[in-house]
DNA sequence: TTGAAAGCGATACCAC
DNA sequence: GTGGTATCGCTTTCAA
């Protein structure tokens, strides 16, 4: 019933050829209807489906998309925002009828896992993850001949080819802009690593909206590193430590914001009053399920939107290898909570 | 150079049958070791790769493992715990020369996804994520015939088929026996999704370590849901409104943990001393990187692990199918911190 | 509208 | 040790 078989077999039980069956069950134009429906109901009947090898072997086309995400051997952590993406990518999939194949690499051996991907024929198309500011997969993919589209962006290359990003820089801006309003001189960043593209637009994001009040960055006042508690609360402590403190500070994520709560606590401070915080958040969804937290600049619906939509594109891609490459930027939520206040006199 | 080259064009190249070429790269024992040689320094050179369909065609083996997860339709959240495991798996994969291959299926058509997969022929194994207390597709990948591993368990089932998992009835049975010796008697948890396995077993540890002492659960500080800081925030407010409040609250994960904190934050009581809260935490490494947090029960180094371990599990499973079911139970880590105090006399 | 047969690119059996 | 060749299961001309 369900066992193994094959095309050619599933032909004898129905007394054709293959070449018909094939035709039948692949939608060609050719075959007569009432023939169509006998066929697609003797395969629905006995369980077939195509074995996969064959298919691409004699197609040439892989039905599969890579997802492609660099972790370094080190102990990175993979962004939280990962699940959420991949899952708005695979809906997309699922409808295409496209597979997902994930390759984490480590920095070293990405070029050659690249080429074998391509040579393999594994896959029609990759999605390229993490992107640095100049990121050497784009030259490489582009040589190679595979589709891709990258999520995020590498802001010293030529904008030519395909992405998806949220404007981390925008949102950031803006977050700055509030605390601005709100009569705060001293704002500080508590940022992500900044050899990673992401973490850079949104520095420049703070600098940008400081530099239009004419307020100069002080590098005391930024901070950065892998977004987790330990950073928030060991960087919170530094800058209360200095001659003049911050009043506010942009967190690169929510982890982030917990360790500076922490430090802040810990240091009898309160939250709002003495020291706004801000925060960024693309990883756990606060905001769709939570209530009045502080600010937010991004929601985890819109990270599965964005994966939908990039897979989107790398099919869109594939389906027409000439069109110009496609570009999307995401801008993200704006939405204050009750942590932030007016600076201290 | 790195263009398309074959088996065929190969061994034409090298004035040498594809037979043996195939046999040199493949490490068959017959051959030459200088013409192993000369073969591999010749494939290396022209950048050759071995067309994945063919061989998947011709042997048999897809060379890949299946990871499926189970997204409902709903804005269900993917755990970001999930990162972390595949991280780890494909550590083991690269070393074994597997790919993996992601698969997210929404609850219905599953089943027909696991036969597909199965037809089709694209993976050897697989590593079922998220079972529920009694999931069929423990059974339907039995009948299928497919080596699987699941990552968590299905309690109401045989345990008779190969799984990882953490021992997540001993870690909140800890916890919970933990905050009984510091004389906390009305002791709440704030709970994952119970029909999820793992949610019902850490539910179990906590109600074996109130049992242990003589102390009944109180329903009222029960509590379950999606484990966001809403279901934290919401679940502390309401417990608080009880006549009979805790005075400590176990937290199915630091999101949740961090919506408690609000909500006693709001209701401006202190952590530690009117309540005490302990955290379990497997999904954002605090610890690893992070400080004096509460209590902690797991640590993300140990998610990494169990997906490498997982992922081995398969491995060796499609080695010798005939082997019995591999199981591993991991034992958390209890680290103490300073958000828990003894009961307020 | 249907069928016969030639690939697709590897592996593996059987000779030599 | 090495080489010829059937084989895997499907798609896709080309004929009928």
């Amino acid at each position: 019933m369900s066992g193994k078989m094959n095309l050619k077999q599933l032909a004898e039980h129905l007394q054709l050829s293959p070449t018909t069956v094939s035709r039948a069950l692949n939608g060609y134009p050719e075959v007569k209807e009432a023939t169509r429906l006998r066929v697609e109901a003797a395969a629905r009947a006995v369980g077939y489906s195509p074995n996969a090898w064959a298919k691409g072997l004699a197609t040439g086309r892989a039905m599969a998309i890579g997802h492609v995400m660099p972790v370094s051997k080190s102990h990175e952590m993979v962004n939280p925002v990962f699940g959420d993406f991949i899952t708005g990518a695979s809906e997309a999939y699922l409808r295409a009828g496209y597979d997902m194949q994930l390759t984490l690499v480590d920095d070293e051996d990405e070029a050659m896992r690249y080429r074998n991907l391509r040579r393999r024929g594994l896959v029609d198309g990759i999605i390229v993850h993490a992107p640095l500011p100049a990121d050497e997969r784009i030259a490489l993919l582009r040589e190679i001949g595979l589709p891709f589209v990258v999520h995020g962006r590498a802001s010293e290359l030529p904008d030519d080819y395909a992405w998806i990003d949220m404007n981390n820089r925008r949102a950031f801006e803006r977050a700055t802009e509030h605390l601005l309003a709100l009569g705060h001189r001293r704002i500080a960043l508590v940022n992500g690593p900044e050899r990673q593209d992401f973490a850079l637009r949104r520095r420049e994001g703070v600098l940008t909206a400081l530099a239009a009040q004419g307020i100069e960055a002080d590098p005391a006042l930024l901070s950065s590193g892998e977004m987790t508690e330990r950073l928030g609360y060991t960087a919170t402590r530094e800058m209360r430590a200095l001659p003049d403190p911050p009043t506010a500070i942009v967190a690169a994520s929510m982890v982030v914001a917990l360790g500076i709560w922490r430090a802040l606590r810990d240091e009898g401070v309160t939250l709002g009053r003495e020291v706004s915080v801000v925060a960024h958040d693309d990883d756990l969804g606060y905001l769709r399920n939570g209530g009045d937290v502080p600010v937010f600049t991004a929601t985890r619906a819109s990270v599965r939107d964005a994966g939908r939509r990039a897979a989107e594109m790398v099919l869109e891609m594939i389906r027409d290898p000439s069109c110009a490459p496609l570009q999307t930027l995401i801008e993200a939520e704006l939405i204050l909570g009750q942590s932030t206040g007016r600076a201290p006199s």
